[in-house]
Formats: structure tokens, sequence, C-alpha cells
DNA sequence: ATTTTTACCGAGAACGCTGCCGGGAACGCT
DNA sequence: AGCGTTCCCGGCAGCGTTCTCGGTAAAAAT
């Protein structure tokens, strides 16, 4: 009574063989009705569960895929959200690793999840990551392997990430738009790759605005709030101080702001500033801050669904590289001429 | 090469049967030095790993725990966090499903752990559940079950959860220290445990006041920022408004916060207001919001300890509930006489 | 009436691993 | 020399499932 009843118990109490009540279970064809219902009734009646470590066993799959991200803030949570969803539908669990932004914790996830735990990873790397052998390794065992967010050029997998660069040009071009000149940008890390390319978009806009691009307004700090908060009161100190700030996290714009206030400005009058992620956060404080909005739960549901393809037909799929558009909401925070088109909550 | 290796592709290469190498990788004792050695090395140039599912399979055992939560807000996102550290300190992957706050979501959840995916579950329960049926199953197949944060009294079994009463009492004696008398509650459904036990607290500080509540300051609405705001906008529309108002949560703050603001009310000075959580935003916004702040990090810790504990020893745990305190953080939000004793961050 | 088809079912192996048991060789003891 | 120990090792079964193959009886075709 306490142990979960097995296709062998049906089996013996129905007087029939287990390969009888396996097909009955699977709906297959060579089975009378009567025998078929019977299993089926018994089944219903012990509660029956197929035991998946035999199934996976036997047939080498698991249906498991397993999620590794970097933390799970908003942005991510929301992510894996998606993923979550469509991965459900489709009868696959979810199991997710937070690497923490560490690398050596990324390489034990990995290693944990590569042999035979899951059919494939759907991964977002860490801040850190800068060697990726170990999911080199996942590939030489060709498994399904799906990137999403962050990526990785050397590492041929199918993939989907936001389109950053247009991120950064559409809250640079709006800057501009709204009169401001001298926009310095708070980066992340030289090594994180869509930090780099939210600054292609900013390096973008102001070639489009013929503004050479000052190199003490390009600011590489660490992806966090304090960060942040130092780096802009070294540049409100500076003697031309910046008209605007381009921040490309949300986290970022929040210690710029306190920068800010603390230092008297006013914004959008004094300066200006644009945040990324657009989290909620961004319209809960005063003045509201501009962000760009990246459609986080779509861009999870793409993952997955890039999964289960590239799980399914097995040809190759790897060239696939889904690029999802950004779309700026303005709020208070560089609004100078209000007359504008901004969308606000 | 593409399949990984099996204890059968050592065994036959060294010509040596594969319980000699089971043995030798177990360091048993019933193996030469010689051979032992001769297998390890074997083991490490293929590469080899233990196959899980042959593993569970026979010794059904997953070392893998299930983690139930409602969403993965940034309370539960750390509490998971704390779960994840001590489980793979303790060999143990930790599967993550979000029930979405939704019951249906919950059982199909469950269901999908129930049966032979994960060793036991740790679960904090969706608003939405009332019924728990599908928990006491888990519990009648003797599986391993620890609570955390949201309990549910019907079921016994080893919890670890915040003093949610100690928290009310927390904040609203603070808001009575501070010479507020009106003091209104925003709690959440009805259904919902941890915010009748805040409410409680809210109470007993009342109570020692010698205030008697007024039924029309206890205001239950849905868990959210927009219906906190109009709940808020209500009560401020009252011939005696309240003085202040205590959230049980940081989101309901947040929306009581816009509909002050709204009304043209000051804070600290026209009202007061406290919330639950301590969540970051409580100190982005100004002004800061004084918030009742969760050890949810080691909440989370402990519930993965009591969990692992109660795998090993199998004597009866369903009776120990750890209970953490928690700590109010006052900001601008409530500190009429700053002389006091306000820790900020 | 005989052959062929169809419908249904069972036996056995396999997936990768461990646990139990039994057995041979070498050693030490009487 | 004979006996019991100890040390190593191999064989076999079993975990719960599915898959392949083969077989029997009834139904259909000849």
């Amino acid at each position: 009574m306490n142990k979960p009843a097995t296709i062998k118990d049906i089996a013996r109490t129905l007087k029939i063989s287990t390969s009888t009540v396996s097909r009955a279970l699977r709906e297959a064809s060579d089975v009378s009705k009567e025998t078929r219902n019977a299993v089926k009734a018994l089944s219903e009646e012990l509660n029956y569960q197929p035991n998946k470590f035999a199934l996976s066993l036997q047939q080498k799959q698991t249906h498991t895929i397993g999620v590794i991200v970097p933390n799970l803030d908003y942005v991510l949570a929301t992510m894996v959200k998606g993923i979550d969803e469509v991965a459900l539908e489709a009868g696959y669990t979810v199991m997710v690793c937070q690497s923490n932004e560490s690398f050596g914790r990324e390489i034990v996830n990995t290693r944990r999840l590569l042999h035979s735990l899951v059919d494939g990873l759907i991964i977002s790397v860490s801040s850190e990551t800068k060697v990726f052998d170990h999911f080199k390794k996942i590939l030489d065992k060709n498994m399904p392997m799906v990137m999403f967010d962050r990526l990785i050029a050397d590492v041929k997998v199918p993939s989907v990430r936001l389109d950053n660069k247009d991120g950064g040009l559409q809250a640079t071009e709006h800057l501009l738009e709204q009169g401001y000149r001298r926009i310095a940008i708070l980066a992340g890390p030289k090594t994180l790759g869509i930090s780099n390319e939210r600054m292609e978009g900013y390096l973008a806009a102001l070639k489009k605005y013929k503004i050479k691009p000052d190199p003490d307004l390009i600011i590489h700090c660490d992806f966090d709030q304090d960060y942040a908060y130092l780096a802009t009161k070294e540049l409100l100190a500076m003697k031309k101080r910046p008209d605007a700030i381009f921040t490309i996290s949300d986290r970022m714009a929040i210690g710029a702001m306190l920068a800010i206030k603390e230092k008297g400005l006013k914004m959008p009058d004094d300066i200006g500033l644009v945040g990324f992620n657009n989290e909620p956060v961004t319209s809960l404080v005063s003045p509201g801050i501009s962000s760009v909005d990246q459609p986080a739960f779509e861009l999870g549901k793409m993952a997955a669904k890039l999964f289960i393809e590239s799980m399914h037909h097995n040809d190759d799929m790897s060239h696939v590289e889904e690029v999802l558009k950004p779309k700026l909401f303005i709020r208070e925070s560089s609004m100078r001429n209000a007359a504008k088109n901004g969308r606000t909550k």
C-alpha cells in the first residue's frame, strides 16, 4: 500500500503479462478493448504512475530541461517564467540553477546537470564567465543547448537575445531628441556582451547626431547600484559635467538617481536619465525613470520553443538566432518637452 | 565515443567483472589496490559518470529536492537562493517550480514531482490554496516534506516561518511610539495565513496601547499594488481618515504611497507608512518606506536543513517548527521624531 | 478444408547499476 | 597435511519499463 504501484502489480492482479499492460497504457493497437479498459481502470484505481527512472534508463530521455541563470532578478525571473510556461505545455519539467554570477558555481551546476540528469540546457551565462570549455563539452555530447539573453559568440547554438544595440540606440536617440548633448553612459564590466552591445547603440546614436564620443563620459563599472552611485558622483563633479546619463540597467539608474538628488540637481531639467529593463521600480520612484523595456517573458518562451524544436527535429539549428526588439518607455526623468510621445506606465 | 562510458565499458577493457568495477569505484574494501587504481585511472580517462537513472531505479533515491513556490518575487527568490545553498552543499540538486499563485498549477506541479522525480518537497503554498489533499497524498507516501514561509496548519510537517505576528507588532508599535493613533492596516486576502498573523500583531499592539481597533481601518484586499492604491484612496477619503497605514507587503506600501502623494499628503507628518519585507525598493523611493525585514536567505537555508535532516534521521520531525524573528527597518515614511533609534541603510 | 491474414498476447532481453552469494587462491594455524 | 580465514573476484538477480520477436487462436480468403 505504501509503495507505488508498478506495471507488474497490474499485470499480476489482471493475470496478464507486463508487456500487455505496457501496451494498453500507451494506447498501442495490439490490445483488445476489454483488456485495455480493464488495465486503465485498475491503473486508475491504484493511482499508477510510470516510474520515470525506468523510462529514462531505457530511452535516455528525461523530459527535463536544465536552466542555468546568473541570478533571479526581475528580468531573469520573468524569462524563467516564460521558459516554464512553454516547457510545461510541451511536457517538460524545468530545473533552475543559479550560478550567482560565479564562474565556479556555473561549472558545478553544468557538471551536475550534464550527465544524464537533463535532456539539455538553456543557459544565460554568468558575468564572470570567460572560458567556455564546460559548454563545449555539452556540445560534444551533442546534447541540445540553447542560449538566451547573454550569449557567447564562440559557442554555436541556437539563441534568443534582445537587440541590445537597438535598445542603446533608442535610449540615446531619445535623449538627443530631447536636446541633451553631453550624454554619459554607465556601462557594465567590459567583458559583458550585452553591456557592449548597448554601448554600441549609444555610440551609433551619437554618430547619427555627429557628436564625437567623449571617453570621459564612458564609464565601466560593476553591474551594481552602489558602483553606479559612486561613478555618477564623479561624473557630476567634472568641470564639464554631462547633461544626461544613460545607464545600462535600472539598478544602476537608481544609483545614479541617488547621486543626482544628493547633488541637488533636478531631472529632467538639469540632467536627463534613462535606464534599461523597465523594472517596476522605474515607475515607482519620482521622477519616474525612462527605461528600455525588454520582452522578457516572450524571450523566455522563445528560448524554450527553440530548445524543444532543436530537441525534436534534430537537424542542425545552431545558426538560428532570434532577436527581439526592445521598446523605450519614456517617463519624467528624461522628458524635457512634455509635448512628445510619452507613454508612461 | 559519443555515448557516455558505462561501468561495462570499463569492465570489458580491463577484463574484469562489472561488480568489481562498481566496488572499486565506491571504495569498497573487497578490491585489491592494483585493480582499484586501474579502474580509477580508466574511469578518469573515459570521463565516466555514473548513470543517475540506473542508480535511482535501484535505490529509489534521486538526490533531488523539489521546491514549489507561488512566485519568484524578491523575498521568495532570496529564500530559494538559501535553499539552493545548503542543498548543493549536501549533494542535492534543486528543482524549482512556480505555481504562479494558482491552485491548479500547484496541483500539476506537485503531481509532476510527486512520483519518483524527487526525494521530497519544500513548499510555500499559493495564496489560492484552500484544499490540501494533494499535499496529504505526499505524506501518505511518506515522502519527506517541509513547508516554509506560508504554512498550512492542517498539514503536520516540519516547517520554518517568520514570526509574522511579531513583525506586525513591531511595525504597529513603532507607529504608536511615533505618536500615530488612527492606524489603518492593509491586509491581504482573508485566507492568507501570513496576512492574518501580521494582523494579529497589529491588533496586539493596539491592545497594548489600549486602543480599540476600528473595523473601518482594517482593509482586506488583494496582495497587489493596484488594489492597495485603490484601498488607500478610499481610506483617505474618509471623514476621519487614518493618520498612519501599515501594509503587510512592500508592494502594497508602494500602492498606498502613490495614493498618498496623489492626495497631496506628506509623509511622515500628515501620515505614517510602514511596509513589510524590506525590499530594496523601500529605500529607493522618497521618502524611504519603513519596512519589516525578514531574514529570507536564512529562512531558505533553514528549510533546506530541516529537509535534509528529516531525510536522513528518519525519526518523526513533524513537530519541528522553526520561527525566525523579523526586524523593523525605520525610514523617513514613519519617522516623526527623528531623534529616535532609526536604522536606515 | 486448407491456407492466409488479422488480432491479440507472452517470453525474454535490455537499459546501467548494485547487492548477495559463492568460490578459488593464498595464508596461517594446529 | 588438513583445516579455517582472509582477500579478491565473478555470476546472477533485480530495480520498472519498453521493444522485439514469436506464437496461438479466430477470422477471412482461397
